[in-house]
DNA sequence: TATGAATGAGGCTTCATTCAT
DNA sequence: GATGAATGAAGCCTCATTCAT
């Protein structure tokens, strides 16, 4: 077997990775399966990564507060907190549809890792928190619980895709998008 | 979700195990740590179950369509969709309440659960999804895709449990229960 | 305490592991070789105990420091510096030659696991060199480094041991006993 | 023991080697901390040594018997007995002392090794004993075993360097090899 | 019956060694 | 010569499950 063929085997690992963790969840995943899945061996894989545990908190850590920062630039460009708001939704479809089991990883199987990430780091349900807090100061959205009103959008945005990996709904967020602006922002200022 | 006022072996297992379960994730928790928090040795536990799968499985099997006939009972008590769609809410929050580490088994840790109910089996999803569909026929609600529409309302229902899980809201449902209809409701009519 | 159907496999493990540490080293000495020699499965043997390592400090430190105190005892009952020490060194031998392989593992293959015992844990060294700097003070021994003078009787009774390792020696210290307390006295005299 | 020469790599790798050997074990010292410590690649190494097993031995071999030899000849210039001792002892005392790393590798970590050289090889053992079996012959030490008294004089010389690796004692030789020479003496000749 | 020792498969990881570049 | 990714065997350990007592 050809060795060198790919020299972007620490990226295959960590797509593999991403796929079997979302697929099979991170503890049912064994490393075999990963190794397998890109055509190395199990020991192969300690080259890149010094576990698997290391494995798993490098992809959430390289794509978890990057989206985060990523959703607040996109708020940031926007006058009102509506336009705010759609746009980070818009940003939370095309980073779904970009990578649809990248998203899943990091919003869903990444349990463990979100107590890892350094304290203040700023997070997607931070981002979105804000932005409602914000809009609340601004009487742009009416007085609640900003936490409340946090799980909602979430709620909102994550539960068809989870719908979408049962097969309930398609698979493309992009083109509900505006849907799940309006039923977020209903939702929201709805009190 | 009621439970026997002296519980039997059987039904201590299967309290220490929803408490682990939810607590680790089915994987990470062991038949040790079960038969542990029960008091029991591990090959007692065998004697109640025949497999730690059968375990999860008679876990799931007898709490979640009960579960689905209960929500569809509420329902059918009420005489508009905007009633039965509070009514199963509130059915929601209610078992949430009585028993939090049960509701989070069966709505979040069931992973590979659901592909083995009879094909048929009415599920919580499904009696949201009638009663919108059902609200939709009778231009209650507007027209649009139930799928789309029951994610909104397990969403808005949903997410709040798992920010309760992270200590980001307060651990009752009920308490919340009237936001809880008046967002999905507000989601699920504006189209 | 439990009653255990084989009271003895944690026994035959201890015994099984003893020959091997001290046949092969104790990095060379696998599990698989302990469990093979004992006739059980790998995993059987963490049944009894919780790691290699714990195996290995628990052969360690049940034995270690009660010899020590018992040499410390051996001492105290005799009123002479020279009685004291030559009670010893019989101590010495008599531990060698009841077990020889517990002796050679106590002695020379527990390199980690010295500094692990509880600080101020009373050692063989401790006891001997104890007797020396008393016998020092009561001028019974000339002035000189205790701890070179106690290297001086550790040297002459533990090198004869590794000689016998080898076979250069024969393998009973206690019929040279009289030989070594001698020599240890001649050099601990000898300044 | 030392080269005066500018080192090559092979003799980096040697000296690396010695002190990974010695500080963690032959077995716990990997290839790869033999290569790190020494800034070359692993694969590097076995440009210049086929195995770890042969660095091993290529160690031992390049050192061991010549030492045995440098002893030979340090006895065979003086007269007496206790002169031949007393100058094979103070040659210990100097190789320790210019290379104490390599010294312990050579007398307490070279396991397997001894088993390896070709037979008939003399060895500081044999240099030690036979000088010992001339002195006895020629009644200048009392008559006694000849093995059990090189045990002695090699404990004596011996355990003041494991008691030194431990920081029981100070590091020289040298400044005790007087009393070194003193004691094995009284020890030798007391019978 | 209940216990807990034992099993055997399999998980994660390390390491000496090889080999394409 | 050097590099470092890759290999494959082994090492330690865990765990669901079985079984003798």
């Amino acid at each position: 077997m050809a060795r060198h063929r790919f020299p972007d085997t620490r990226d295959r690992i960590q797509r593999a990775a991403i796929e079997l963790f979302v697929e099979k969840g991170v503890d049912a995943a064994t490393v075999r399966d990963v190794a397998r899945a890109v055509g190395i061996s199990e020991g192969a894989l300690y080259r890149h990564f010094t576990s698997k545990e290391a494995l798993v908190w490098e992809l959430f850590e390289r794509h978890y507060v990057p989206f985060a920062g990523r959703l607040e630039a996109l708020a940031a460009a926007e006058p009102t907190a509506r336009g705010r708001l759609a746009a980070m939704i818009r940003g939370f479809c095309h980073a779904h549809d970009e990578d649809p089991l990248l998203f899943r990883f990091l919003l869903f199987v990444q349990h463990g890792q979100l107590g890892r990430l350094a304290p203040g780091s700023p997070t997607p349900v931070d981002a979105v928190r804000a932005v409602i807090a914000q809009g609340i100061a601004s009487k742009e959205i009416p007085r609640q619980d900003p936490d409340l009103a946090t799980a909602f959008v979430f709620g909102i945005v994550l539960q068809p895709v989870t719908f979408a990996a049962y097969g309930r709904l398609p698979s493309s967020l992009t083109l509900q998008c505006d849907r799940l602006v309006a039923a977020s922002w209903a939702a929201v200022t709805t009190v």
